[in-house]
DNA sequence: CGTTGATGTTTGCGCGAACAACTTTCTACA
DNA sequence: TGTAGAAAGTTGTTCGCGCAAACATCAACG
């Protein structure tokens, strides 16, 4: 009769709010320190590269961002100094975005209080077991929904597939 | 040496590709049929709900928009003919938001599909009791990041408390 | 009954992101 | 080698959203 409290519809709005729900609380440290989510966001996969830099579009890629919007938030990240970016020497339309000094004090500043905030509101929650698990089963949906989720990170070493 | 490759961190990570990469999948249906995810969950939320209607400032407060977003989303559904305002008979500062017939019909046929994409996207990757466990985990973290997530539903059931 | 503060909703403004168009460079193929 | 098409990145435009202010109404208190 009521094809509105279909248990899937429910899954599915859990599944958001907790998403939406913890971003909200770690993005108060984020603002704190003067960066907006997205700002960490990339910031964070620069940090956890490969010689701390990314290109462009794979920074695209992993950060659910378009490519206009990557050269936005690298423009505003590079004025604050925390970014720089760098000519790709094998292809001259590339460029890297590369982690500055600047920007790897400012997450390592950032990070203590962000780990803080995740145990508080997520793993601490959770036994150990249940958080495996969890990770588990997350990974398993990530596995289907974004096959691509690497890019950049093995690519990386092996240029010739670029 | 490297303090970004904490565990936390990619968990966190992980929870979030997962949330927005199944998102982007399930936005696919809602732009076919004409809607933003913010229209759609506007929608569902009032389908959900006693009545079809909810205030305003409720709506604002299941779906994390402000109650100015709120106002623009219902303006923008008002003028698509999906949802009307309706003046509250108690307190003439707050209007409902109502589901109209044409509103019904368009989550009516939305629906199937979408429900077929969570199978595909999320439920059907998991065993019936993987899919238990980890709804259970979500609502541990979700009854501690969203304490109100249920405003308006049991309040609209006692007029006097609102 | 009038005043003060709180609450519900809407509007002015600015920012941030997507889309599409454009420039430059690369790759493939003849 | 020269040309066609693809790919990387940037820019113009538009739109959605949050914040703060404004407006209307309510509740409490004298």
């Amino acid at each position: 009769m009521d094809p509105f409290d279909d248990p899937r519809l429910t899954a599915m709005g859990l599944l958001a709010e907790v998403s939406t729900g913890l971003a909200a609380e770690l993005g108060k440290t984020f603002s704190a320190a003067g960066l907006s989510e997205v700002d960490f966001e990339t910031l964070i996969r620069l940090a956890r590269s490969p010689r701390h830099q990314l290109r462009m579009s794979d920074l695209a890629g992993q950060t659910s961002l378009s490519t206009s919007g990557i050269t936005r938030v690298v423009d505003r990240l590079e004025r604050e100094g925390l970014v720089r970016r760098s000519p790709c020497s094998t292809d001259r339309r590339a460029s890297y975005a590369v982690l500055t000094e600047a920007g790897v004090n400012r997450l390592t500043a950032l990070i203590p209080q962000h780990l803080e905030d995740i145990d508080t509101w997520f793993t601490s929650l959770l036994t150990p077991e249940q958080l495996a698990t969890f990770l588990e089963t997350l990974r398993t949906i990530r596995d289907v929904v974004r096959p691509c989720a690497t890019a950049g990170v093995e690519s990386a070493e092996h240029v010739a597939t670029g």
